[in-house]
DNA sequence: TCTCGTTTTTATCATTTGTTAAATGGTTTC
DNA sequence: GAAACCATTTAACAAATGATAAAAACGAGA
């Protein structure tokens, strides 16, 4: 995905905003398995995937358990670096290769202060993000891990295509075996 | 907790953008009990809690789910009808007699239009809620019943005192039940 | 095609949580 | 103080999920 359309789907922007924000992006690419973030690491860039796909982990005990996916048009954000310039507690790795668009959180955090339009952009990007958080949250606590998993397959069907299953599994809060199980109910 | 006092935890602002904000803002009580926001109805106010307690709740076939709680010092929003003008999935309910701060929506997305400052302070707004919100389902993720029980506890120790056990448990994601079997293997 | 390594499924048993119902405890009201 | 009401706990059984191990399926290279 563009990164014109990825923006102005957040929040339109007039060509000089626009402009003033998509001078400090740039592209970059990098392999499946690269680790794009690391735990323990204040993370000094945000970034929006134009092509492949990520997931953000991060460990209970020995275990990986990931908790996001990111596709095309997503952003990828450690939102403890972006807000609070503080370390994150997740790893994000890339599944794909990745093409991804580029934007150092200093250049942001600077351009919120100068230019009002961006400064709304970057409050509705925050208001989106949160929405889908919720919604989420709201799935995990109401919904049995059947129905998550019913649910993920209708909002993004490919993912099963793309991700592995112990990786979905954990996701969904249950062991790999457990959404074996699952799997096999339903057909 | 006076509105000062929130506002400036938020996101600092000059004197200038304080009054821009506080003028727009009334003071307000309901009694316990009372139900503040509806489910399938658009809000067009937020509120900040001043005194009291209250949570949300959404219904899951016949019964309640709280996926909120909110003290002194929290905002109450409905994020659909903040964000995207559309109907909330929530209600709100008034755990104690409170005291709030009330803001129309309509007017605070007008100051978020004209003052870069209020602007900025919406975006840290809405960060800061995320954060929260990802931290919560982390937990919901990450944790046994048992574990989520204990981090409640040592992060609001009052909220026992405050609020009754059934909607503990539903917040837990558990039922009262299970919460009963939890409380009585910890002592 | 064969082999090796990884992913996914299946099986078994233990643990946790859900469901339903009854018992206990506390509070309010008359 | 008794009755009525509500919140909480306990009990008993059912269902879902976890843990561990083994089998089966799949994929990448030689």
């Amino acid at each position: 995905m563009e990164i014109n359309q990825i923006i102005d789907t957040i929040y339109p922007l007039t060509t000089k905003a626009k402009n003033l924000l998509t001078e400090s992006i740039i592209e970059t690419k990098f392999p499946k398995g690269h680790i794009l973030f690391r735990a323990n690491k204040i993370e000094t860039n945000i970034y929006f995937i134009k092509k492949g796909i990520a997931r953000a982990y991060a460990f209970s005990d020995d275990n990986q358990i990931t908790f996001w996916f990111g596709k095309e048009g997503d952003p990828i954000v450690s939102m403890q670096s972006h807000v609070n310039n503080q370390k994150g507690y997740e790893d994000v790795e890339l599944l794909e290769d990745c093409e991804l668009y580029e934007l150092k959180t200093e250049k942001l955090q600077k351009l919120f202060l100068e230019d009002i339009q961006i400064a709304n952009w970057g409050r509705k990007f925050s208001e989106l993000e949160l929405i889908k958080s919720e919604e989420r949250l709201i799935s995990l606590q109401f919904n049995t891990a059947t129905q998550r998993y019913l649910a993920l397959l209708k909002n993004y069907p490919s993912i099963i295509q793309r991700v592995q299953l112990s990786h979905i599994a954990s996701y969904l809060g249950i062991t790999q075996v457990s959404l074996s199980r699952i799997r096999a109910n339903i057909k």
